[in-house]
DNA sequence: AAAAATACGGAACAATCGTTCCTGAATTAG
DNA sequence: CTAATTCAGGAACGATTGTTCCGTATTTTT
């Protein structure tokens, strides 16, 4: 007996990531979200709650997203190695080409609220697990196919290549455009496998 | 003819570094500083001129705080192998004692605003650039001293040491609390020099 | 002592914040 | 058609935002 939804909660869950991404939580006001996800206000406290929620359930879209294509490069893969500079060039090609640099979301909003949001601090801890554990797992088995060097245990290279990530996130965020020193901090990384 | 300031300037700027620190720009409200500081509204604005000023300020002392103390570390240091473990053990020490921990200021400024405010951004970068030749430098007479391998080139080593320096201060903005995660980080890293 | 200058606390500002509510139009199912 | 539900738009909420201003107290210099 209801009229349908007209809108997509995914696609408008979409824009709110990118919106929340590129500025923030405290940075982001709620007209900002009204125009940017074009909803009228009301939709929006309907049918998310309130801001805080909206920021959430973005967040945790965000996670599944990028969790989803990083186990589906490492299933594909077939050296892990070439699976792994994949994942760093494509950051770097990111952090050069995008005009307006965003850097990581995940690690934006662990900056900006784990300290003050219990909600957040948890699904950044999450994340930071479940992304250690599939670094972990796929240098096992590049370890075991000969592709990696075994000179240092896997958890401990899991930990440091998640490190390397959130650094080159931090210095895309911070606007750094240099190629070299992209390139710079790859090579020092890799000589390390 | 003039009465005579009853506060001093810097420590007030201290104060605030602590609280921007703490919770960022936008997190933190003009009232907070009013308490914070200690000082009257009307003295803080006279002072100050407007809460960006201050911040910037802040930021600025912060910056030129760390860099005295990293480059007397390394005028003093006899071993740069050593100097430069010094620094990161004393991050993961910091890490872990810090009850509340806020990372580390710039880094913390750098995601929250260097899209935003060119006048962050251009201390940001500033800063970076500053950080890295002052590794460069350390890694370069490191190596001439044979204490640390030559097999990388000092600037990309330089790089990459700034790199895993802002990825744990990330950690620990994240409220890393685990000391193996960072040992792990550290364990890699030291295995490249 | 008089005059000049500054710090102070607090009132007050307009603007914006996140949020709620109301109205009327649109769309659906029975 | 009727009833039910959701839409959009905007008015309005109290609270908080950053900032300004004023009156008074305090201290310094002449």
């Amino acid at each position: 007996m209801a009229r349908t939804k007209e809108f997509n909660e995914d696609q408008a869950l979409d824009k709110a990531i990118e919106i929340f991404w590129h500025k923030g939580y405290n940075g982001t006001s709620a007209q900002d979200l009204v125009n940017h996800l074009g909803l009228s206000r009301s939709s929006l406290y309907d049918t998310f709650g309130d801001k805080q929620k909206l920021f959430v359930k973005s967040l945790k879209r965000y996670q599944k997203q990028n969790l989803d294509s990083l186990n589906e490069l490492f299933e594909n893969a077939e050296n892990i190695k070439t699976a792994l500079t994949e994942i760093f060039k494509q950051a770097v090609i990111e952090s050069l080409q995008d005009r307006i640099t965003k850097g990581c979301f995940m690690v934006n909003s662990a900056v900006e609220l784990a300290m003050h949001d219990p909600e957040i601090a948890k699904i950044v801890h999450d994340n930071q697990k479940v992304v250690e554990d599939i670094f972990c797992a796929a240098v096992k088995k590049g370890q075991d196919l000969g592709q990696i060097s075994d000179r240092q245990e896997a958890r401990s290279l899991a930990r440091f290549i998640f490190n390397n990530y959130s650094g080159i996130r931090v210095l895309a965020r911070a606007g750094e455009k240099d190629k070299q020193v992209y390139d710079d901090i790859l090579k020092s990384i890799f000589a390390l496998f």
